[in-house]
DNA sequence: AGACAGTCGTTTCAATTCGC
DNA sequence: GCGAATTGAAACGACTGTCT
């Protein structure tokens, strides 16, 4: 599984450097080799401390610098065992460092960054470069699927995986990118072994759906989702949502607020919104949204507003799976449950919302979200 | 010959480095 | 520490190739 190969190659390259820039030795207890799709918090490998004895659970993450720091963090919070978890990655840089010290996350990189704190040892260094990629260009050329554009081309993708095998313009139509970013991507998700083609029919397929959504939802929050932030605000009543119809907005429930109707199962204390800009200013003013200031207002409830950066195929689609007419100008709310709620962004969404927030309640309802509603659809079309 | 699929050169943007 | 300059990567769309 080279997957697991490479991990391990940055955990040694990592002790190697840590060895080199600190004088610390390390050894590799065990390596655990993940079942693909589990979502289980298993480390992927077990380490010892030579100076100390002491031994820690290991995740290695590559493309450290893509992945959303806040699940990040709690990933290894939530690693199991009496041992202080650590992060290993290809890189981390200085702002990282210094919010994982903050959140007491210790950790190792392949260029020599490393924060390690287990009494008698304590280890900070940052501001190491990062290393060129000479002969292994393929990271790069995979994260082109997880660039801005790339995870518009790659969200249409797992939200309807059939259109991997139609024509590039019709990709790039669906998912409001130019024909020219399609097939970079599609390079790249090949690279990265994500797609292929199918010995039977000959077409595109994707191969791997679980991992490609945990890729995506990865590298969504920090390369796309802040991009569309339309501001943070507050609603003095908690449950102002429950009497908005945000179809009259055009807008979707995303987060916590999606997640409490697709689950029935979280009582949403922050909501998010996702909503055209030309609709946000009457939003405001029918739900009495006040822009959050820096210390946050004891009761008041945090709201996020964001515009949708998915193509109108997702609402099509949300209209279609709901199988029925989407009321105009009713104001009657549509929230008693999933089936006939409407205005729920997509569970994709919902899903990388929850986890971006890397709140472990959060955490255990998108799974729940991930095996209700997000199932690798039949592939054979 | 026309339509469609995929590639490649150019432009733009963002991150990093350098100099003050 | 800040702003300017540089570099590299991403995105676009015109262009070329292929198929019917």
């Amino acid at each position: 599984m080279d997957k697991s190969q490479s991990e391990l190659d940055i955990l040694k390259l990592a002790i190697e450097a840590l060895n080199s820039n600190a004088g610390l030795e390390a050894e590799i207890l065990d390596t655990t080799t993940l079942p693909g799709k589990t979502t289980a918090r298993i480390p992927d490998a077990e380490l010892r401390l030579l100076e100390t004895g002491e031994k820690y659970r290991v995740e290695v993450k590559r493309h450290a610098q893509n992945v959303n720091l806040g699940s990040l963090i709690n990933q290894i919070k939530r690693l199991p065992g009496p041992e202080p978890g650590l992060l290993a990655a290809d890189y981390i840089n200085p702002r990282m460092a210094e919010k994982l010290k903050e959140a007491g996350v210790q950790f190792i990189d392949t260029c020599g960054n490393a924060y390690i704190n287990q009494q008698p040892v304590y280890v900070l260094i940052t501001g190491k470069k990062q290393l060129k990629l000479s002969d292994n260009s393929v990271p790069s050329q995979i994260n082109r699927a997880f660039e801005p554009k790339g995870l518009l081309v790659t969200y249409a993708f797992l939200e309807d995986p059939s259109l991997v095998a139609k024509s590039y313009r019709e990709i790039a139509r669906v998912s409001a990118v130019a024909v020219g970013t399609v097939g970079w991507v599609i390079n790249a998700l090949k690279a990265g072994h994500y797609l292929g083609i199918d010995a039977s029919t000959g077409r595109r397929r994707i191969t791997n759906y679980e991992k490609l959504l945990d890729r995506w939802v990865s590298a969504w929050p920090e390369k796309l989702k802040h991009k569309h932030s339309l501001g943070k605000f507050t609603a003095k009543d908690p449950h102002w949502w429950k009497h908005t119809n945000i179809q009259m907005y055009e807008g979707y429930w995303g987060g916590e607020t999606a997640a409490a109707i697709y689950t029935n199962h979280l009582k949403p204390q922050v909501a998010t919104v996702y909503i055209p800009k030309h609709n946000l200013a009457k939003l405001i003013r029918d739900s009495r949204l006040s822009k959050a200031r820096e210390q946050g207002q004891d009761n008041d409830v945090l709201v996020y507003l964001y515009s949708p950066f998915w193509n109108t195929s997702a609402q099509r689609s949300l209209a279609r799976d709901n199988n029925q007419e989407l009321p105009k100008e009713t104001t009657e709310p549509l929230l008693e449950n999933a089936e006939t709620a409407v205005g729920l962004a997509n569970p994709i969404i919902v899903y990388a919302d929850l986890i971006a927030t890397g709140d472990p309640r959060n955490l255990e309802t998108a799974q729940r979200l991930r095996d209700e509603y997000i199932t690798e659809p039949d592939r054979a079309t």
